[in-house]
RNA sequence: GCCGGAGUGGCGAAAUUGGUAUACGCACCAGACUCAAAAUCUGGCGAGCUUCACUGCUCAUGUCGGUUCGAGUCCGACCUCCGGCACCA
């Protein structure tokens, strides 16, 4: 140990330590507890950001927590390193993606191990590698030979700028999730994985998660399964055999229904209109709402409402009254059947279309109020159901103008409708789900092929599972035309067939990212297995993981795909649980002024507000950028960047070390000796490492790590204070700074693990902080307690003087001595007391009658 | 429009869940050291009033109201900001 602290010295003798003695790298075989602590998987971008720096400095927080608690703790590290950034490198540049993204990788590598995350290097993985997309490839196979992987033509959401197929998650609100550019409509044949087969089990297992996700998270995930009860219904149509299905959560406005309304792209409209005299007209206006659709560009603002009578009739199975079938641009073909029967008084949107087309509006449900609706009978306080109405009326209420079906309320109605529809065979109770399936097929290089060839004679086959890894080629043209490059590649496309040995073609689609990132933290637990994604007795061992940490921008994608990924892989029997992720923490922003203007934004480089983690590294070590890091903000907060805050860090810092540095030849030479009687002040000092040894020891538990170091640092402020001599101190002083500094350090470890080594060496201990003992300190309660307390009294509820008192004291000790108190006497002097509240250990509050 | 979340000093924030509001840090101010500056150390720091001073009082947690002996915390209404969703029948 130096006398002045020199960050980068001994950030590099520590690192040099750990990664010579390998302290990080988890073992199977370990008796102790095990603890997963994951951090989001990076893109290999080329530089790590502030935002990586929060992130993996939260998640080194809680691993360094764990270790010294004496878990054994799996905290790995990888890549997901397939995507277009290198692929846009390689049009717009030349160079080949596999070098732009290893050199990436090993910059960035270079980074983390600067920055001194105790990663777990051995397990290190990368998607593009073709020993791990062998096994994206593998679980591929899985879900083809299970029905959950199939094609079908879709009209898929096209990104124009990037020439690729996006997701509907990727392509929400109707732009690019990547670039922003408006999203474009696009018919093409394309790999699907039937996500929605387990919408209703995304939801069931959110219960099994929610003490420890985000409410937040889970809300947007449930709002995307979008779970809705309802009933289809057959109209058939008049002078047909067709009948128009529809999905309604509202049978019980059936009688209202005015009109039925299809989508323009209704696979039942061609033959609806077969001799119909407006069958041009109802083409022409259904082509026009299609390709009004493809060339949208600004969602966010809701089309005006069109439709066109298609002069066919639908009878209502509940009323047999006769309606008319209209077109609309409204009606969402890819929701329930893509026909809904329009019911003007009480939905909005039928609403607005009934007054633009001068449509029938009928009441036919009644408000009532909370009171009414427990009376027996059930009163229709309706008033006059023909007056005109000025808006939808949307709300439950009574059932009038509904046949033998009025005056039940819409409860009952909604439950015996549909019982009546599904016994006279027109309907059914149904569920419907906003989820869509997963759209998996990219035209792109940068990913993992999709294992599937085509032959002229077997159609399509699945590649065998000893041929796997279908190898990505070295290189393909990148023109930037939307074609999968991979389809001029003639060796790529080329071969045989499995199955009967003939010429074949490769299917030349790459897979979602989102399939690398599945199911990876899994693969880092047996990373170099050859014969399967990995061991099932291994994973069961460290699986599910104790707490994932990342940026909330993955609520829905990602985080959704994953916990689907873990059911299917519940189902083909290699793991045990539901849910992969027992915590999650979605951390904050990091945010910078953009220029000289009062707004704070993500830093990013097009902005300019930027601020590179290398630098502040060389300027203040890693130790204070990371502490400054974490004590700047609660962990979910937005974390506004200041280059003063991070010198209050470094100050810190260079204070505790000086602090160490001053007693440490004391300490080092002092071995284990019996104190004697402890001075007021020395007690009070280990009070004060008690108490903080309890609260940061349950802050690091929930994660508060900014209030946990705001403890260190109190406790740092309280050792000053003390300011004892070390060459003259007492055994007992020594005892009890000894006891403070060496706390301070270990709990320092998890924000500042360099300097913390150094210090715990510097106070004589050889060998780092972990070892076989576990170093966290514990509390005695017994010595945390307060010998006295300070107990504020106060009159009519406010603050009036403070009376010192026992931990122990008697409630009616305390209200004596309360009233006893000279200020207190003087105020209370000449009222009435009516009351004396007196809260043990807390306070003391006395009532007078004020003059 | 609908659904969430949040409003506390100049700033980031804390408050054991209804019991001393503003811990900790940043910025700022003063003093020490220095020829000087930086660094460092020591002290001060919500607003207003009062006192030579010790002190004391009043007001303050977005606004207004309520519950309570007591409200940053609970309830009601409103204002503002930030996220998410957006014709899902």
């Amino acid at each position: 140990m130096d006398e002045k602290y020199f960050p980068e010295q001994i950030e590099n003798k520590w690192q040099q330590r750990w990664n010579e003695s390998g302290v990080f790298q988890a073992r199977d075989e370990d008796p102790r507890e095990k603890f997963y602590c994951l951090e989001m998987l990076p893109y290999p971008s080329g530089f790590l950001h502030m935002g990586h720096v929060r992130n993996y400095a939260i998640g080194d927080a809680l691993a360094w927590f764990k270790r010294l608690q004496g878990f054994n703790v799996m905290h790995p590290i990888g890549w997901d390193s397939f995507g277009q950034p290198a692929e846009q490198a390689a049009i717009k540049r030349g160079v080949n993606p596999r070098d732009w993204t290893e050199d990436n990788i090993a910059h960035m590598r270079g980074q983390l191990q600067r920055l001194g995350i105790s990663y777990d290097w051995t397990r290190e993985i990368a998607a593009h590698r073709p020993e791990y997309y062998k096994w994206d490839q593998w679980f591929f196979l899985k879900m083809l030979e299970r029905g959950l992987a199939y094609k079908k033509v879709s009209q898929v959401n096209w990104c124009p700028k990037e020439e690729t197929v996006l997701s509907n998650e990727q392509s929400s609100g109707g732009i690019c999730w990547r670039c922003g550019t408006p999203v474009q409509k696009r018919d093409l044949e394309q790999w699907f994985v039937r996500i929605t087969e387990y919408a209703e089990q995304l939801l069931d297992g959110m219960k099994e998660i929610e003490a420890g996700w985000p409410e937040k998270v889970l809300k947007r995930q449930s709002d995307w399964v979008g779970r809705s009860e309802g009933a289809f219904i057959d109209f058939a149509v008049k002078d047909s055999n067709h009948k128009i299905r529809v999905f309604t959560t509202r049978i019980d406005t059936i009688y209202g229904a005015t009109a039925i309304v299809l989508s323009a792209e209704h696979p039942l409209l061609p033959e609806l209109l077969e001799d119909s005299a407006l069958k041009n007209d109802v083409e022409a206006f259904a082509q026009k709402v299609k390709s009004r659709k493809a060339i949208r560009t600004d969602l966010a603002e809701e089309e005006e409402k069109e439709g066109l009578n298609t002069g066919v009739l639908a009878i209502n199975p509940f009323s047999s009254e006769t309606i008319p079938v209209w077109v609309a641009n409204y009606v969402l073909i890819e929701y329930g059947t893509g026909a809904v029967m329009s019911v003007p008084a009480h939905d909005e949107r039928d609403f607005d279309f009934a007054q633009k087309y001068s449509l029938p509006i009928r009441q036919v449900i009644a408000p009532v109020t909370h009171d009414q609706l427990a009376a027996e009978p059930v009163p229709t306080t309706a008033g006059d159901a023909s007056a005109e109405m000025k808006h939808s009326f949307t709300d439950y209420g009574v059932l009038i103008n509904s046949g033998e079906w009025g005056g039940k309320t819409s409860a009952e109605a909604i439950a015996e409708m549909s019982a009546y529809a599904r016994e006279k065979n027109f309907g059914e109770a149904a569920v419907t789900y906003r989820i869509r399936d997963w759209g998996v097929s990219r035209q792109r290089f940068w990913g993992a092929p999709v294992p599937v060839v085509y032959c002229d004679k077997c159609n399509m086959v699945p590649v065998r599972y000893e041929d796997l890894p279908v190898v990505l080629p070295k290189t393909a043209a990148f023109t930037g035309t939307g074609e999968s490059p991979l389809a001029g590649v003639p060796e790529f496309v080329n071969t045989t067939c499995p199955q009967c040995g003939g010429p074949a073609r490769r299917d030349t689609d790459t897979m979602d990212t989102f399939v690398d990132s599945s199911w990876y933290f899994f693969r880092y637990l047996d990373p170099r297995n050859n014969d399967a994604p990995f061991d099932p007795k291994i994973a069961q061992q460290w699986t599910p993981v104790d707490q994932y940490i990342g940026g909330d921008s993955h609520a829905v994608m990602h985080l959704i795909y994953t916990r689907f990924w873990n059911k299917f892989m519940r189902d083909i029997g290699m793991v045990s649980f539901d849910e992969p992720v027992k915590r999650l923490l979605t951390q904050g922003m990091v945010t910078n002024r953009v220029g000289d203007t009062e707004e704070w934004k993500a830093m990013s480089k097009s902005l300019g507000n930027g601020v590179d983690p290398d630098e502040m590294i060389a300027a203040f070590g890693a130790d204070a950028t990371r502490l400054f890091v974490l004590f700047a903000a609660p962990v979910e907060n937005e974390l506004r960047w200041s280059d003063t805050g991070i010198e209050g860090a470094v100050r810190f810092l260079r204070r505790v070390y000086a602090m160490v540095w001053k007693w440490q030849g004391r300490l080092a030479n002092d071995g284990d000796q019996t104190p004697g009687e402890f001075s007021p002040e020395a007690r009070a000092l280990r009070r004060k490492t008690h108490q903080t040894i309890a609260k940061i020891t349950s802050d690091l538990e929930h994660l508060h790590l900014n209030t946990s170091v705001a403890a260190l640092m109190e406790l740092f402020n309280q050792l000053n204070d003390f300011n004892a001599n070390p060459a003259k101190a007492s055994e007992s002083d020594v005892f009890a700074v000894r006891e403070a500094l060496e706390a301070l350090v270990v709990m320092l470890t998890p924000f500042a693990p360099h300097v913390a080594e150094e210090m715990w060496e510097g106070l004589g201990h050889a060998g780092g902080l972990l070892r076989e003992v576990p170093r966290w300190p514990v509390a005695d309660p017994e010595l945390a307690r307060r010998e006295e307390l300070e107990i504020p009294v106060q009159v009519n509820g406010k603050l009036r003087s403070r009376v010192i008192a026992s931990p122990e004291v008697s409630e009616e000790e305390l209200k004596a001595s309360a009233l006893a108190d000279e200020r207190i006497r003087a105020l209370i002097d000449g009222h009435e007391v009516m009351k004396v509240i007196v809260v043990p250990r807390r306070l003391v509050n006395i009532v007078i009658k004020s003059a």
